[in-house]
DNA sequence: CCTTGAAGCTATAGTTGCTAGAGACATTAA
DNA sequence: TTAATGTCTCTAGCAACTATAGCTTCAAGG
């Protein structure tokens, strides 16, 4: 039996994370010790390596929990499973695609500041006025994979 | 004079958005008609556009607020503009390399679902078991551009 | 057996960048 | 004049955590 501390660690996944995740039901809640403080198995181990890995392939909360409550049906047709990895996919793909284009746009700002005054940046003036851009930076996606999490 | 609602849709961003900007000190506090309603002139529509344009190309708030302090001084040097601009870069660079390392794991995750059923599926079992991944996706970024606006 | 320090507990509030709703007042077109 | 918008303030909510305060529990050392 594991510690909440424990299991963090070994899951790479911060404390009041875990405690957040069941405070949310994505994580059953916890047996507990005489005092009162959880306690967790192997089982339990398992499923947030699961919900941290698909986090880190930036999964939302809610994909995640679809995708957990299909894991407990393991008779069933994965097309659901495999309609929410494909969902991501071409999730991640649009981002990636949207981010090509601004980084296209910073260079050219960047590279186009000659380092002189306020008055004549290139920085300063592109934003100010859209129509001194070469690219089509102008529709967008819905978040990044993960906020800065990092095991502790 | 402008109306909030046409100042909006003059700089494509929604009313609810100026006030907030308005409230955390982005915007002046604008002039007020006798009804007290928020009237705006052309300056006003230029620092919201700049705004707007800023953040489609995902600089955060407070970077905004830094340009924004620094455009209003034209006599200094560029190079905080230009340090804030390359910042922006590297942290859209970056994140682009990590979306394309999910992207691939994604791609592997989907391309191996033989379509049976869970037991058998290649994206539940790839999110149980990190070692089944072929790339390195741990490290992450900072949330993406924007969240999902677009014009009115 | 007692003490100390780390780890755990609950509960609440803060973060970012907005968005949505309620209920009241202002402005404008028919 | 009346109806339909538009605008006002205020509060609360979203994701996905993170941080703080003030307590209790646990394991190890003396």
């Amino acid at each position: 039996m594991l510690t909440i501390g424990k299991l963090g660690a070994q899951a790479g996944v911060k404390v009041p994370t875990i405690r957040y995740y069941e405070q949310i039901g994505l994580l059953p809640e916890a047996e507990r010790s005489a005092g009162k403080q959880r306690l967790y198995n192997r089982k339990a181990l398992e499923r947030l390596a699961f919900i941290r890995h698909a986090r880190d392939l930036g999964f939302t909360l809610e994909a995640i929990r679809d995708l957990l409550s299909l894991s407990d049906k393991p008779d069933q047709s994965c097309a659901a499973a495999d309609a929410i990895a494909k969902a991501q996919l071409r999730e991640v793909e649009s981002r990636i695609l949207r981010l090509t284009a601004l980084k296209a746009e910073l260079e050219r700002m960047v590279l186009q500041c000659a380092g002189g005054c306020i008055a004549d940046c290139r920085v300063i003036e592109v934003l100010g006025d859209h129509s001194l851009c070469a690219t089509d930076h102008h529709h967008h996606g819905h978040g990044e994979a993960r906020q800065g999490q990092d095991a502790p």
